[in-house]
DNA sequence: CTGAAAGCGCTTACAG
DNA sequence: CTGAAAGCGCTTACAG
């Protein structure tokens, strides 16, 4: 079975290549009979559309690189999940990579959408990128959208949730209930992210007139492990060494729950714990965990939908700069217990 | 800046197109000195190589398809991170696929495959695909390779732990502390793994000479959730519905351990619980999680480096056939514990 | 060791 | 409404 291509169709029905090609893409140009007549005959040879012909020729390929820190990471899978919801609907295929904070393989990939001659990425920034990385993708011709993280002096849209805003208004809540000796765990003072929730905390505390004790803070991976690791560490020789954890995140959270129970420190009872981003498992977990919605399934759709707006040039790059911030929820659950009485 | 292509480079050292082509990929047909010249002006200038030309040229594109159920369950992402590091070494990119179960979503991908020129696919079958389907995806000249899962009537190599033996050890395990009443959660009967890991566990039972109760078998997602669900449901008017219950996989047995600590049941105390898979999740888990390794990373790498024999031509396709099942290990953890002295 | 030429499979003006 | 022709940027025989 030889391979079936537009001249295959063209010769068998005694047409051009020209009218094939307008046909199977639905041109007025071309009668109703004979669109019909190449329909038919495309169909029932098996004829497979060459993506890579069509693009060398017009120089679209009709991919969108996505680029993040880790996709095992529920936070950025549900990003992911909007940016698939998103794409579904245009004729656009994304492909995806995990940097893991090594500028090197997002460099790598970057150049690997450039070969396939992607049509833009949307990019959830390796620790470390600077503004001038981002100026030379685009100036290869790349457009740039960045999601949940960005980059400082980098013009580019950027669609995230309000991630200090958030950080304080769930210490704010633990405050209210009385706590005052509160420690914060996880994050990278590299991240926009890290640097941002870590603000909110401390600003939090300022308003309070709680002092912020630097013992109190341990920054960590973003990992069930990293937070089961670090609940131990902080509380292994003193069990009171805080009566509430605000995490980074909620896989954090739920390890340092995990880590805090291998002690036999009861989560939720003994010591309130929140975590971040409001993961599907947040509301399972036992206790559930009290935490902050982070609208990272939105961040991802509005990511996507801005990305393709640029591309059909619907709008300017300039004007996709309609960042405004996902104002984030509180999600008050079991976890955040008022201190245990003294 | 005008598009920097190999004429340019040609153009500029008076040289031809297919001289610049040979040095750029390093052939031993041209000098080392003009070869040195000719990298040298690519990457001054900024040249990018064109893959969609090179591609439509030698109808190879370097590109292998990944379509699996879900990235985010850890089981996937395992088997992922095994191709990945495999791939990483052989100039091939991926390109992945969620098909969620969805035979649309993964024939929708094929295609785009097959658009994009892909060279072979590493497959993990939606539920409901057919040996003909693979047949067709093979005769549209795309090698298949599955992993995880894999289709009846189908002869394509496939690279998977042994499910029904590791269901067998770990129910066994079970049996052996005395237990009696033991549950089976979750998993498809239209899957080949919830197939094998049920039949395991009948086995096991059928060998102690327990029967085996219908009421004690719920079928259902591979999610936390219902994992946490189904606990619930048995549980809740009987608590002592079973003494000890083998989930089909870690996710679910997490939730169910969470289930069941909201009913005031403590696993690991009360109910025995075991997963599966052993995702590093296990071992933090509190009560740390009895499982199976079941070698997803080193499927997922056995399974790529079968794909890039394949491409590669060292090794027909028939004799990609070395598919020997990935011997499984039992991992005792706390949530296994003796049935409860009545 | 190097060059001229053809061709991969599309799409896009242009002409009719 | 349809066709002839050029060209996207490579690689691969082939000739020298």
């Amino acid at each position: 079975m030889r391979k079936v291509t537009l001249s295959t169709i063209a010769e068998e029905l005694g047409v051009s290549t020209a009218t094939v090609s307008l046909a199977l893409r639905d041109s007025p140009l071309v009668a109703d009979a004979t669109k019909e007549r190449i329909k038919e005959a495309a169909s029932r040879s098996g004829y497979i559309y060459n993506r890579r012909a069509a693009s060398l020729r017009t120089s679209r390929s009709g991919i969108i690189g996505v680029v993040v820190p880790d996709i095992m990471n529920p936070f950025f899978a549900e990003i992911l999940v909007g940016i698939e919801e998103e794409l579904g609907s245009s004729r656009h295929t994304f492909i995806l990579c995990n940097h893991r904070d090594k500028i090197a393989a997002q460099q790598n990939f970057i150049e690997t959408l450039l070969q396939f001659g992607a049509d833009g990425v949307i990019l959830s920034p390796a620790i470390g990128t600077t503004a001038d990385d981002i100026r030379a993708i685009e100036s290869s011709g790349l457009p740039v959208v960045f999601v949940a993280r960005w980059v400082k002096g980098a013009r580019v849209p950027v669609f995230r949730g309000d991630d200090k805003k958030g950080a304080y208004m769930v210490t704010r809540h633990l405050i209210e209930m009385g706590h005052r000796k509160i420690a914060f765990i996880g994050g990278k003072r590299e991240t926009s992210t890290g640097n941002d929730r870590r603000e909110g905390f401390l600003a939090a505390l300022e308003q309070a007139g709680i002092e912020a004790v630097p013992e109190l803070r341990i920054g960590s991976e973003r990992t069930r492990k990293a937070g089961y690791d670090a609940a131990r560490t902080m509380f292994s020789k003193d069990r009171e060494a805080a009566t509430a954890i605000v995490c980074f995140n909620d896989l954090l959270a739920i390890g340092v729950m995990s880590g805090l129970r291998s002690l036999g420190i009861e989560p939720g009872r003994d010591v309130a714990v929140a975590g971040y981003d409001d993961i599907a498992e947040a509301e399972i977990s036992a206790p559930t965990l009290t935490s902050v919605w982070n609208g990272q399934q939105e961040a991802g759709r509005l990511a996507a939908r801005a990305m393709v707006r640029i591309l059909t040039g619907s709008v300017s790059e300039e004007d996709a700069h309609d960042d405004r911030l996902i104002q984030p929820e509180l999600r008050i659950r079991e976890s955040s217990c008022p201190p245990k009485p003294v």
